[in-house]
RNA sequence: GGAGAGGUGUCCGAGUGGUUGAUGGUGCCGCUCUCGAAAAGCGGUCUCCGCGCAAGCGGAGCGUGGGUUCGAAUCCCACCCUCUCCGCCA
């Protein structure tokens, strides 16, 4: 959520910022109902100043009591309606992007702005992963989809060691190296949560939902740690804040019809484990570096090559202001793999969470600022894996720093 | 799910219709005292909204949302959460 004030004095930057993304969110309604609603309250407040006169002189004064009684409710309620309707409006209204975020509308406007690696040459041809996994009997799509129906797939044997054993390698490089702590979230939250992270309500199409309880489905480990502290004023010497959290991720994938239905690349269920900071102002732009690096860290000790890219206005999430992705190169599908996103949200979530810190001791409190980003996308990852290190035989070479975890040097 | 108890400021804990943003203690900040520290004393210390360049002025907030009243933290209704016991269960 952007700051009212900012739209009230910088309207065509916002307008600018809406139109630069594609959105059509409604920025003159929301200056609108912003005049109607301070015209609303200035009336209101002089006439609560009243009440609290004549209700002194006890039963003197009742009948302009029950008069101000009777416009203070009136007003009440139209002041609750236009904050209701301005609310909804404001929710709706995306983050502005940062200066140096190149123009574009999709992805053939990204930049790319770093490699690592060079892309893997195999002496045979590659095989996709969806045959290795089949061959090796360590992914099963057709249990899957009897199970669940289309995007699902179960792990098997090697196949779910592998996954389990790189969602520890990741948490224990996070934590032991790069200084996040781990955390265990829920996979269903609050209504509430989710507008807070920003999924909705533009995003309502993608995610899961129980209607009888309302508990929303977690799309990713950001929905949860972006609320841990809603409602709290942080001591601002507990900033930053750098925690990580492993999570399965639930996507109706709607939007995507059609779109990578072969292999495991794009399923309704997936594991993440996920970079959340909750930072100083002053420091967001150096920590949505630090972020990067420490996805990239990742891969570089898997032995991934990969390209990063910043990403064109079109391409940066609603809640985001500035965001890098990690492809990595899998030979057997032949693409460059999103196997990470890296954010930075300036205060827009934290508004949305109300999460702030007090900059120096008596000081007003200040909004945080939150960053986020994979590390990494499990399917994603395990894909670059089995396609990169095949081996003609058919069988996946473990990567070294993977072996401990796995048990094994070869998958077979 | 059933029965009971309870939700007030950093925390503890008063307050059951009328200057109560809210007694008191505690914590925190400043000052006094001291060679220094502790103790003691004095003062300050919540958040949001509106108006204002600012100083400041006004309004709102006692789990949440409604209601009664000239006036509600205090009365009424609904819901949420926590604790204890019972039931069920990984």
């Amino acid at each position: 959520m952007l700051d009212i004030k900012i739209i009230r004095e910088n309207p065509d930057l916002v307008k600018k910022a809406v139109k630069d993304r594609n959105d059509s969110a409604p920025v003159d309604e929301v200056l609108r109902l912003d005049t109607e609603r301070r015209r609303n309250i200035g009336k209101l407040d002089a006439l609560r100043q009243e009440r609290k006169a004549v209700s002194k002189e006890r039963e003197k004064a009742q009948e302009r009591g029950r008069a101000l009684r009777a416009e203070i409710q009136e007003l009440e309620e139209e002041v609750k309606k236009i904050d209701g309707q301005l609310q909804e409006l404001l929710l709706q209204i995306p983050n502005i992007p940062q200066p140096d975020v190149p123009t574009g509308k999709d992805d053939c406007d990204n930049v790319t702005v770093s490699t690592w690696g060079e892309p893997r040459q195999l002496s045979f041809e590659a095989k996709p992963h969806w045959t290795l996994g089949e061959k090796l009997n360590i992914i099963d799509f057709e249990r899957g989809v009897k199970l669940s129906g289309s995007r699902f797939y179960v792990l098997k044997g090697m196949g779910a060691r592998l996954q389990r054993a790189l969602i520890t390698f990741f948490l224990d490089l996070h934590t032991q190296k790069h200084g996040y702590q781990e955390i265990y979230p829920p996979y269903m939250v609050k209504r509430e949560c989710m507008v807070g992270a920003g999924q909705l309500p533009k995003l309502a199409d993608n995610i899961y939902h129980d209607a009888e309880e309302d508990y929303w489905f977690v799309g990713t480990a950001e929905i949860p740690l972006t609320n841990l502290h809603r409602d709290e004023i942080l001591p601002a010497e507990e900033l930053p804040l750098y925690y990580c959290a492993y999570t399965a991720c639930f996507r109706r994938e709607k939007m995507s019809a059609g779109k990578d239905t072969r292999g495991i690349k794009r399923g309704h269920q997936f594991d993440k484990v996920e970079l959340y900071k909750f930072v100083t102002p002053d420091t967001s732009n150096d920590e949505l570096e630090k972020l990067l690096h420490d996805a990239e860290d990742v891969c570089q000790k898997l032995g991934l090559a990969y390209r990063v890219r910043l990403l064109c206005i079109g391409e940066v999430s609603f809640a985001a202001n500035k965001s890098y992705d990690i492809d990595v190169w899998s030979p057997g599908c032949g693409e460059w793999l999103e196997v990470s996103s890296c954010s930075s949200c300036g205060d827009f979530q934290a508004r949305r969470t109300n999460v702030r810190y007090r900059p120096e001791p008596e000081a007003k409190p200040q909004f945080v600022h939150t960053l986020n980003g994979s590390g990494l996308a499990l399917p994603r990852i395990m894909i670059a894996i089995m396609e990169n290190y095949q081996q003609a035989d058919g069988s996946i070479a473990v990567p070294e720093v993977l072996q401990k975890y796995v048990g094994a040097k070869v998958i077979k």
